[in-house]
RNA sequence: GCGCCCGUAGCUCAGUUGGAUAGAGCGCACGGUUCCUAACCUUGAGGUCGCAGGUUCGAAUCCUGCCGGGCGCGCCA
């Protein structure tokens, strides 16, 4: 309905040459939005004050000449000019009616556009390390990621999900001793566990469950063999980089590389059934050692160095970053000779775009945010552009148990995982909640409410409406009337009721608000409309009887339910929530 | 110290890219079901939009400076 006023808007400037240098590259689309008070109409443009300006001439003399050329349509009821130059426009009852049998005629397509082929949008989210189970901060960038990518789709564009795997590196090293030493503790070898290896549970799990034909027990002093003491009397990052050398040592470095394979594999595979459970799968699922073990990595050094963009200092190799607005320049070439993870991202973005993507957005925790500069440097160096990418934080959250902040560390152990979460509030509820506030915005997450008064949930709300108008329509087959579509679409204009007229105008305001939520990746639109829609519906329910005698009235009632029906479970869809039929 | 994010009702948060009288939930107060699901609805109280300037027809929104909170500033990942 929106770009139907912009459209008449174009049409009357068209009438109006004059005006063509002042409008320059405005947007007409832009300037027309809904209005907040009734009394002002269904849409407003405040075209004329934008114009005013520019075209040194009076708002309202201009609104005037704009109106004035108005094209004459059954689909404006009234238009006025109101306050310093505001165009106010009344929609016709009849352009209402029209959208409501849109919706009945898209039904589950109605809100989204036509599929397009460009741009290609790669979007990375989630990517935790495979270094334990995915805990209810990693909850959050999975919901929050899966509904922007549902909401890139609803708007046309091709979405790929990606989820990067760091699957290389010293954490992976730290993680295959932890459970050689919970394997060996299984054996009977006497050990004091290192501080700095991960200790939660699901590490003994995985020492039990692990293939462990080719590995020997060894007894306690062979295996502290040389390895200096751990915290507090010793560094526990020598102890542990000392535990993971013995490993090589005694179980070959194959050995070793088979173990953490285990162990990484194990936990991968339950990050993806977790998520898959949460309502969340990926295109595919990019393993940071594939870039490791081809050359790709140094074909890329290979590139930048050939580009000048790379220098030796102190034994490493630096990227010259600051050239491309960083702070410092950043090495990628270690002194041992061991390459940053900053040197495989470069790569892992490089390769992206080399995929044929367009539009690469990455949805990263809040701490990573001084690296966005950097990255992004990256691609650029790479003969890309740096907005290419978009990157997206989110904020931590916070778990609150008891009214206490609970302290969350995956090396330790303590941490509350999404899969009791999603145990304890229903997926549902879970993913409804970590979209409702902005990314940008702390998540409280307070456990105790969450599992008691998981009925409070605003989500329940909106399904609740859903499952009402379900509920209506098997009434109608047990009072014996049956649903005449063709009449109730032929009827709409006998919907002249206060909560009628509001429900077809919030109905109509769903294409806007997937538009408005998918073009700023902001999901919370979605949610608070949702909110509204299912408020107005209730407040229907409940002033007016939809089963009435009246055949037409009835039909036209109905009509508008199973439009709102619609509505309401094509938002359900893009936020991953389930549209029940009763409750 | 530097950088990024945040500061809106008692609490938790929205606020349509600068619009008209700043909104919702929870909580609080008052009402509403012999009738399609009361997991519902109606009405009300509750605000110095952190503070101070600036930009303009118009600022919660943009700019500057303070104050407060979070996060980051490694040859870790």
């Amino acid at each position: 309905m929106k770009s139907a006023i912009a459209q008449f808007l174009n049409d009357a400037l068209a009438g109006l040459p004059e005006l063509a240098d002042a409008i320059g590259d405005l947007d007409i689309g832009s300037t027309v939005e809904r209005t907040r008070d009734a009394s002002h109409g269904d849409f407003a443009s405040n075209i004329a004050m934008r114009l005013a300006k520019p075209a040194r001439r009076s708002p309202r003399d201009l609104a005037a000449a704009i109106v004035e050329q108005l094209p004459d349509t059954d689909q404006i009821d009234k238009v006025e000019i109101a306050g310093p130059g505001f165009i106010n426009f009344s929609l016709s009852p009849a352009a209402f009616h029209a959208e409501i049998v849109t919706m009945l005629d898209l039904a589950d397509e109605y809100g989204r556009h036509a599929p397009r082929s460009a741009p290609r949008i790669l979007l990375e989210f989630v990517s935790a390390n495979p270094t334990g189970p995915l805990h209810v901060g990693h909850g959050r960038h999975a919901a929050y990621g899966a509904t922007v990518g549902n909401l890139l789709e609803a708007v046309g564009y091709p979405v790929h999900r990606e989820y990067y795997v760091n699957d290389a590196g010293r954490q992976m090293d730290i993680l295959g001793v932890s459970v050689w030493l919970r394997w060996l503790e299984r054996g009977g070898t006497q050990l004091a566990f290192p501080t700095a290896g991960y200790r939660g549970e699901y590490i003994g799990d995985i020492a039990a469950a692990i293939n462990t034909d080719d590995i020997d027990v060894v007894d306690q002093e062979t295996l502290m063999e040389g390895v200096p003491a751990d915290a507090p009397d010793g560094d526990k990052e020598a102890h542990i980089e000392a535990l993971i050398g013995r490993a090589k040592t005694l179980l070959g470095d194959d050995g070793f590389d088979r173990l953490r394979q285990q162990a990484i594999d194990s936990i991968r595979d339950d990050i993806e059934e977790d998520l898959a459970e949460f309502g969340v799968t990926f295109d595919r699922w990019f393993s940071e050692q594939s870039l490791t073990k081809s050359s790709r990595i140094d074909d890329t050094l290979a590139v930048l160095d050939e580009r000048g963009m790379l220098y030796k200092k102190d034994g490493a190799t630096w990227f010259r970053a600051m050239d491309f607005g960083d702070e410092k320049d950043r090495v990628v070439i270690r002194e041992n000779g061991a390459k940053t993870y900053f040197a495989s991202d470069i790569a892992y973005h490089f390769d992206k775009r080399e995929r044929g993507f367009d539009h690469l957005i990455d949805i990263l925790g809040a701490d990573h945010h001084g690296y966005v500069t950097r990255v992004k440097a990256g691609l650029d160096a790479m003969g890309y552009k740096a907005e290419d990418l978009k990157v997206e934080l989110v904020q931590f959250v916070a778990l609150y148990r008891g009214g206490k902040k609970v302290k969350m560390s995956t090396r330790s152990g303590e941490f509350d995982t999404l899969r009791q979460l999603r145990a304890d509030v229903g997926n549902d509820a879970a993913r409804f909640f970590y979209v409702s506030r902005s990314n940008d915005q702390h998540l409280d997450f307070d456990l105790d409410v969450a599992k008691s008064q998981s009925n409070d949930n605003p989500v329940y709300y909106i399904q609740y409406a859903h499952a009402r108008i379900a509920s209506v329509f098997r009434q109608l087959a047990e009072k014996n009337y049956a649903w005449d579509e063709a009449n109730g679409r032929a009827s709409l204009s006998l919907l002249t009721e206060a909560q009628e007229k509001a429900l077809m105008t919030a109905l109509s305001r769903y294409p806007e608000v997937v538009d408005l939520a998918a073009g700023n990746l902001a999901p919370q639109h979605l949610v608070h409309y949702l909110r509204d829609l299912a408020n107005d519906f209730h407040t229907y329910y409940n002033a007016h009887v939809f089963i009435v005698g009246d055949d037409s009235l009835r039909d036209a009632r109905l009509a508008l339910c199973a439009a709102t029906r619609h509505v309401i479970a094509n938002g359900l869809i893009i936020l991953g929530v389930s549209a029940p039929e009763s409750m």
